[in-house]
DNA sequence: TTCAATAGGTGTACGTCGTACACCTGCCTG
DNA sequence: CAGGCAGGTGTACGACGTACACCTATTGAA
């Protein structure tokens, strides 16, 4: 009977469990409304119950990083580094995606978990068994930067913002004015805003297909990694060279 | 006689004030500290004497980033785009190493205020003056990314962490037990770790030359730019070949 | 089977934050 | 001199993270 209440009793929680709910919600409702009480609240639970399970915040959202690493598909076998590298920045990128909030959060870390080196363990990995120097992958990591995490900085990316999303329902006539605005303050942004939007028809709302743009960047620095390697590049060569 | 006693007393406060406050501030104190009220403290004034200037926290912080913009370099005359663009974006960066705080600030704004709009539409104007087309010059925006800014998003930089500063300080013991710790689980990460630490001794502190690897990466970017230029590189094309 | 040790959940409370709102004050203009 | 308005004040509210003391359920050994 003790056992029969135990099981219609809500079962325990464990570390685990509070930070898939936790992933779970920022999915729903976004990074910024994730505190701990309405963590808590979602769990059925004392806001305090958390801290036996978590130390504070922080920690609950590095452990919320974790779970999306565990996301990403291991490097593929038997094709190049290049291609290697490639697929797994990608599937990064489409975890990233499913979970919106992930680069806020990641872009706010401080030390990496076990987790986090693990990653970033086998994904230097990648470049070794491509025959890579030690010294041209230490260089190339700083290159690759958060694109290793599949994102890249972008500031004022109007995809991140709440306002971006009613953007698009602005009147014609606030189009117009903006547009007239832009044209005479900032020509050349315009330009180059407009010039990806030809499929669709908007002025103001980014038209250009973000996956492209991450790819163009990612095979830019592949490339030119991949030429660097071709000519055995060493960087106190380089350093001496520039002088 | 008033008139003295307005002489003496504290002159009124006015957005720019507040602004160059908070920069000052922030730089002695770290942007974590710099609260409203804190910020309210230094000016010997009530906190809500702020939002008279200043609609809210968020505002205030595109204000302190629009002065530092304020102190990057107009373009220097007389060079080829990209030595102009490169000269551009490593003043960007002094301005960003002045102001350590300015980083994470950048990285949560999400509405580009006019004196940024200005600071990308002059970047822009940089490309063109090199004869970039606008589809070019729009992807490799994208692909500049926060560099254009002066920085890079590097995940788990050790300079970015208040630890970071004391991990120097650790006995050798310690940094004996994390080395032998590192090497059983994430031997690559430590190779790469330890390839540029020649110059230090250190194993654990970050003993890379930053400003290389800025440059480095920029470079990189850079010359793949510069050579899809030469080829006339058209994105459409380019989207057709792939596929 | 019993019972103590321990892991997990609760309740209350504190300090800090951003900021809404009503108010006062002193300068500038007519 | 009047009166309006920009700018500074005081109080207050509802979040937030989390310290600390407490209670309770589960578990492992006797």
């Amino acid at each position: 009977m003790t056992q029969q209440i135990a099981a219609e009793r809500r079962e325990r929680l464990n570390r685990k469990r509070v930070l898939h709910a936790a992933v779970a919600l920022a999915d729903e409702v976004g990074i910024g409304p994730l505190s701990m009480r309405r963590l808590a609240q979602e769990l059925a639970v004392v806001p305090m119950a958390l801290y036996k399970h978590v130390a504070n915040k922080e920690e609950l959202l590095d452990g919320m990083v974790d779970v999306l690493i565990g996301e990403i598909a291991p490097p593929v076998a038997g094709a190049d580094w290049k291609n290697t590298v490639r697929l797994r920045v990608l599937s990064a990128r489409r975890v990233l995606q499913r979970h919106r909030w992930a680069r806020r959060v990641l872009e706010t870390r401080t030390n990496p978990t076990p987790a986090a080196l693990g990653y970033m363990d086998s994904f230097i990995g990648m470049f070794f068994a491509g025959g890579l120097s030690v010294d041209l992958t230490h260089h190339v990591m700083h290159a690759i930067g958060s694109r290793m995490w599949g994102f890249t900085q972008e500031l004022f990316d109007s995809t991140a913002t709440a306002e971006g999303e009613a953007l698009a329902a602005v009147e014609p006539e606030v189009q117009a004015a903006t547009y007239q605005e832009m044209s005479a303050n900032y020509p050349n942004v315009l330009q180059v805003a407009t010039a990806a939007s030809h499929d669709d028809g908007s002025v103001v709302g980014n038209g250009c297909d973000d996956q492209f743009e991450f790819e163009f960047a990612l095979d830019l620095l592949l490339d030119g990694i991949e030429q660097l390697h071709l000519r055995d590049y060493n960087s106190t060569a380089a350093r001496l060279e520039r002088g």
